[in-house]
DNA sequence: ACTAACCTGGTC
DNA sequence: GACCAGGTTAGT
């Protein structure tokens, strides 16, 4: 389930479970898991302490006492089951972390495409990834950097991790409705004031889809129609002008875009 | 800039 | 049975 809205919020279930708490087992249950993390290294994190979880877009970093990272990324459909140490297990259980308190953390995921690794040094690892726009730095002027002589379509640019960290598929689109920029548009010919509208639009749509997360967890994929303005709505009336919603295949995704007042 | 690959489940 | 999916990366 996860964009930013949807990790900001796994991140502080996780924060309840896991800070301050030792762990006493690090398990990967499914094999591309243990190739990501051999089951040799998983142990070696047992004993160790979290003392604090960071986001940095979509990545989720548990900072450990030892100075090591337990990084987790929840890609398509991975997300958190939190209950007690020798709870049944959900269906798509893929790893888990227990700790010393009982407490445990499950990664929940049907693709199974979720990674977990740990990495050494917990500022190393994920240094690609651009500016968090729930973040005071996250201005224009610096949008507008990342996006000079870009080429690729503003959309497929919104995409990139190193450019917007935490934005996925869903609130790109509904950014750019808001702004009322056309995905198609070349990302290094959008003039300031349209990067200003779009920075102003990203920050609007991240923050109000964390507090519908908040009251309603999960409701992104079942109430999709009334909750999107664009995504999900080929065909539909624009709600801003009533034109008819298009959809698009842009590196090699879907884009819902309204051809009329995005322009 | 597009395609395939990683995985599996749900929908038409 | 074919096709689609909120992500990312490697290869063409």
């Amino acid at each position: 389930v996860p964009e930013l809205p949807e990790v900001e919020y796994a991140a502080r279930v996780a924060r309840e479970v896991a800070v301050g708490r030792v762990i006493t087992r690090l398990a990967l249950l499914h094999p591309s898991h243990r190739r990501a993390l051999s089951p040799r290294r998983a142990r070696g994190i047992t004993g160790d302490r979290v003392v604090r979880i960071d986001r940095a877009g979509k990545l989720q970093r548990l900072l450990l006492a030892s100075g090591r990272a337990l990084e987790v990324h929840f890609r398509m459909t991975g997300d958190w089951a939190t209950g007690k140490v020798g709870d049944p297990l959900p269906r798509f259980a893929r790893a888990l972390i227990e700790f010393d308190d009982g407490g445990r953390l499950v990664l929940d995921d049907p693709r199974a495409l979720s990674r977990v690794t740990l990495a050494d040094h917990a500022t190393r690892g994920e240094s690609a990834v651009g500016p968090d726009p729930t973040q005071p730095g996250f201005l224009p002027a610096r949008l507008a950097a990342a996006l000079a002589g870009k080429r690729v379509s503003i959309k497929v640019a919104l995409l990139d991790q190193r450019i917007v960290a935490g934005l996925g598929n869903i609130y790109a689109a509904e950014a750019l409705w808001y702004a009322r920029v056309d995905p198609r548009a070349p990302a290094g010919r959008l003039t300031a004031r349209r990067i200003s509208r779009l920075t102003t639009a990203i920050r609007r749509v991240l923050a109000r889809a964390t507090r519908n997360v908040e009251r309603y967890y999960g409701a992104a994929s079942t109430a999709a129609g009334t909750r999107f303005a664009v995504y999900d709505r080929e065909g539909e009336p624009c709600r801003r002008c009533g034109s008819t919603i298009a959809r698009i295949v842009q590196g090699g995704r879907s884009t819902y875009f309204c051809p009329r007042c995005q322009r």
